[in-house]
RNA sequence: GGGCGCAUAGCUCAGCUGGGAGAGCGCCUGCCUUACAAGCAGGAUGUCGGAGGUUCAAGUCCUUCUGCGCCCACCA
């Protein structure tokens, strides 16, 4: 048979497109499966994926393989997120490099520029997701900006607004002064930078002679004060508390009120609040109703609220001559050298002003209620409870969420303006405006947040408004599989868009996957240019191997580190995996399927020899363990538990064992060949399932084995058959029977693995080479021990290189004893026996046997164990006791002999 | 400042509801035994970060300390 001695990962290529063709992706609505919907969160057409992308998807890949072939409709939504701010900036610095600017092109010229933009990412993102065997129903797949999803977008604001949940109010903004544009607090980069505070007085009005002293990085706001605040804790301000201050440069006298905000210990223990330039004092301000004063143009200058003197003037310049102004009026205390960060205008260097602007506001009391609550009655699930920690705390600290952005790559709000200031609010352009008849309306430059959009993303890609059978059908949908990084920002926001829009949670599992790093443990970053491009990966080791190695050795909710090394291991295993199929492949001539009953019938392995009952028991064994770790979402462990049966159990021990079957026939007899025949059975059937288990894992190398191993069992390939399917990913999920737990086979090979170690054990420390064959006897310690060793003593003699495996009952002269459970082996090896190393030897057995025992022992005699440790445990001990102790007898009579 | 995570063999990490410390890589010894040298067999290696506590029993639960890392808020 000619098959390659290692997989070739090249054929992934041919195996998608094979499954493309043939539509297997494909969910059928009208099916009466039971649905099993995953929505990909849509990755950013920013840029390539990266590392953080392959696990994330290889996860959800794994959950849709597994559940499509235990019998859902499985339904994996692709997609892209339009990402309005991070690919706004990413195109704009592209274009800044051709020195082209985004006001030069006009919105319309720049929107083409970004929707060309998404052919290119979008599309490689697509490419990206099908090289790594994600089974994506592609026909479904879907972008934030397409018709269907923009639809939704604005039939959500124009309800919330009819419902009075969407406002429009003031609110700070970052704002670039020279830019002459607002920015998202990712573009605002914070530095330390050296700066003063500077400390100053206010008179206190009607008191002559009192002051009160603040501190302040920035004098020039000091134009903008509307009041003075305190700690209500802070015993030396108490008396002004009420009282008035008075600014002299605007000739304003302005309240001292008590706020919680302020430190007492830092600076004077007062602070200046000017509300319409700061973050914080905005919040001061909502809370004590104080007025905002904005006091710059949107280009840094003063502007008329800051009085005739200063109008006009540069913030710097402003800040100078009120300070000379303060110190003329002897209200200058002092300066301190301070060292503070400072936001900057990541593309400018600017430093970055709040300034206030109109917003549109979604208000969130009345909505997060529900998504609380949601968690808070264990319906909404995470796969971690810190995550549920994390999104709980904060529904609990919600404030309204600001959906409007000075941006123009994303969904246009649907507002319009007319002349006279009235608001219309619609899905398509109003002919005039709703309040006065006005025709000269103008819309909103604004477009939504980004997450406006994806927080609708498990409704809205399944057609929504639209009643359409694919929402009946696959909403709500069952897990979502994300990063930390976005519980409230994503996570959060489609659970109470669900609840209001659907009546129902989208998902009620939230799996919450960790954080791919580099090889010492950092995250992943352009900066610092240490991501790896998981197509260089699957274009060296393929896709197999870099899923295997991502969700093996590492719990999926912990970080991981990523480097080549570890994919090794994931390598080694799949081609291990390729061998142990060769090989059972070059030995199943004369095998016929057909001579066997289904494999789903029970019982087909009775009267099979013990070895075949064993490995039918680990694997079934196998298969349950298996289930419950993917049910459970404990990936790293199922695919741990694969790897060590097909390693261990089934090539090291199983494989080996019936080789004499296979080769046999040597002896001719009739009975040989029907114990080959069992063992052909035996060896595809495990094979078989195994490799359906690791389907989810490794989808094209079990694709081909499948295929593989179904025509060299005679099983022709049928649409729709359970196990001979055309297709491993949609032939049936191996299940557990009970029937073939046996654990009598357990227990026999147990104990022929534990004699074969021991003779191996003692042919190292021999130094016996391989090529010197020896012959083994055994004289076993009962009845059942006999026709166990008797049944196996061709496969014992293969497993520990011996010439042949002899039953006797008189212990042969110059051999050395070994006493395992069950049995006392001797291996005759006259020449290197030494009486006096073969006694010091039996006597650290005998030690080690007594050591045991007085382990056992001391437990046992424990009252507090016997009365309350459970059954199974203390009868456990007590069987071991037991086999331990007819051990000791048998070494301390070979130590007479 | 608030919240959270990690600390187990030289390295990377498993270890589910507490019941005799594990894997892979690396290391030592011997093997090209015709499925596989990306392999096989045998082996060495740990006061499970420190200190208390709960329990018959603690890597696992509680308290506390130390060292790394992450997130959120922010330094007037």
């Amino acid at each position: 048979m000619d098959i390659p001695k290692t997989y070739d990962k090249n054929r992934e290529r041919g195996i998608y497109e094979r499954w493309m063709e043939k539509g297997y992706f494909r969910a059928d609505v009208s099916s009466d499966r039971t649905p099993y919907t995953i929505m990909i969160p849509p990755p950013n057409i920013t840029a390539k994926l990266h590392m953080g992308h392959a696990l994330n998807n290889t996860i959800q890949d794994i959950l849709i393989r597994f559940k499509r072939m235990q019998g859902f409709e499985a339904l994996w939504v692709p997609g892209t997120d339009h990402a309005a701010i991070a690919t706004e900036v990413v195109v704009m610095k592209e274009l800044a490099k051709q020195g082209i600017t985004k006001d030069s092109l006009g919105r319309e010229g720049f929107l083409e520029k970004l929707w060309e933009w998404n052919d290119i990412y979008g599309g490689e993102i697509i490419n990206q997701l099908k090289k790594l065997g994600s089974s994506c129903d592609w026909d479904r797949q879907r972008f934030t900006m397409d018709d269907g999803l923009s639809d939704a977008v604005l039939e959500v604001f124009v309800r919330l607004y009819n419902e009075g949940l969407i406002y429009r109010g003031e609110r700070l903004v970052n704002w670039c002064v020279k830019c002459g544009t607002s920015i998202s607090d990712a573009e605002v980069e914070h530095e330390e930078r050296q700066s003063h505070l500077w400390h100053f007085k206010y008179p206190v009005v009607g008191q002559e002679g009192s002051y009160i002293s603040f501190a302040t990085s920035r004098p020039e706001t000091m134009l903008g004060d509307t009041a003075i605040a305190v700690n209500p804790k802070d015993e030396r301000y108490a008396a002004l508390v009420g009282k008035k201050a008075y600014i002299p440069m605007c000739n304003r006298e302005i309240p001292i009120i008590a706020d919680d905000y302020v430190d007492p210990e830092f600076g004077t223990g007062a602070v200046k609040i000017t509300p319409a330039h700061d973050p914080n004092d905005f919040e001061v301000g909502l809370r004590h109703d104080l007025p905002r004063i904005n006091m710059l143009n949107d280009d840094g200058t003063i502007n008329k609220n800051g009085g005739a003197e200063y109008e006009g003037l540069a913030r710097k310049d402003a800040r100078k001559k009120i300070t000379e102004k303060m110190t003329e009026l002897g209200l200058f205390i002092k300066t301190v050298e301070i060292t503070h960060s400072v936001g900057e205008h990541d593309r400018c260097g600017i430093i970055v002003e709040p300034l206030m602007k109109l917003q549109w506001f979604v208000k969130m009391e009345e909505l997060a209620k529900p998504a609380l609550d949601a968690y808070k009655n264990g319906k909404l699930k995470f796969n971690r409870e810190r995550f549920g920690k994390i999104y709980s705390n904060w529904l609990e600290n919600i404030r309204d969420w600001c959906i409007s952005r000075q941006l123009w790559w994303g969904h246009r709000i649907p507002a319009y303006y007319c002349t006279n200031g009235h608001i219309t609010v619609s899905k398509t352009t109003p002919e005039k405006c709703s309040t006065c008849g006005d025709t000269s309306l103008i819309q909103d430059p604004d477009v939504f947040d980004t997450w406006f959009s994806s927080a609708l993303w498990p409704f809205s890609t399944l057609g929504w408004p639209g009643k359409t059978a694919d929402l009946k059908k696959f909403y709500p949908t069952d897990v979502l599989v994300t990063d930390r990084g976005i519980i409230f920002h994503w996570v959060a926001r489609m659970v109470f868009m669900g609840e209001k829009f659907m009546g129902e949670l989208p998902f009620k599992d939230v799996f919450i996957n960790g954080t791919v790093q580099d090889e010492l443990g950092r995250k992943m970053s352009k900066s610092l240019g240490n991501g790896i491009d998981p197509l260089e990966i699957i274009d060296e080791f393929g896709a197999d191997v870099l899923r295997l190695m991502l969700v093996s050795g590492n719990a999926v909710d912990n970080d991981t580190r990523f480097f080549r090394e570890r994919l090794e291991p994931a390598r080694n295993f799949l081609n291990k995996l390729w061998n142990a199929t060769r090989f059972v492949m070059m030995n199943l001539e004369g095998l016929s399927a057909k001579d066997y009953a289904s494999s789903d019938t029970p019982g087909v392995l009775i009267g099979f020899p013990v070895e075949d009952r064993w490995i039918a028991s680990r694997l079934t064994r196998l298969t349950h363990e298996v289930t419950e770790k993917l049910e459970a979402h404990e990936l790293g462990l199922a695919a741990q538990k694969i790897v060590d049966f097909v390693w261990d159990e089934f090539c090291d021990w199983y494989v080996e064992m019936v080789k004499p079957r296979l080769y046999g026939g040597k002896d001719g007899n009739i009975a040989a060949q029907e114990s080959r025949n069992d063992a052909q059975f035996t060896l595809s059937l495990v094979l078989a399932s195994v490799v359906r288990l690791l389907h989810p894992f490794t989808p094209f190398i079990t694709e081909d084995l499948h295929i593989a191993l179904c025509n060299a069992m005679g099983m022709p390939l049928t649409e729709g058959d359970d196990i001979a399917s055309p297709t491993i990913m949609r032939s049936a999920w191996p299940f557990y029977r009970a029937d073939e737990v046996d654990p009598e086979a357990e227990k026999c090979i147990e104990r022929i693995k534990e004699a074969v170690r021991a003779v191996r054990a003692v042919r190292t420390e021999k130094q016996v080479p391989p090529s010197q064959k020896i012959a083994v006897q055994i004289i076993p310690a009962d009845d059942e021990s006999t026709a166990l060793f008797e049944e196996t003593k061709a496969a014992i003699a293969l497993l520990c290189g011996a010439i042949s495996v002899e039953l006797t009952d008189t212990p042969p002269k110059n051999a050395v004893s070994v006493v395992v459970s069950g049995a006392t082996i001797y291996l005759p090896l006259d020449s290197l026996v030494d009486a006096e190393k073969e006694r010091a030897r039996l006597s650290r057995e005998q030690k080690k046997l007594q050591q045991e025992i007085a382990r056992i022992d001391s437990k046992l005699s424990n009252e507090g164990f016997t009365a309350k440790a459970p059954e199974a445990l203390i009868k456990a001990e007590r069987d071991k006791r037991e086999n331990y102790i007819a051990m000791l007898a048998k070494v301390e009579s070979e130590l007479e002999a």
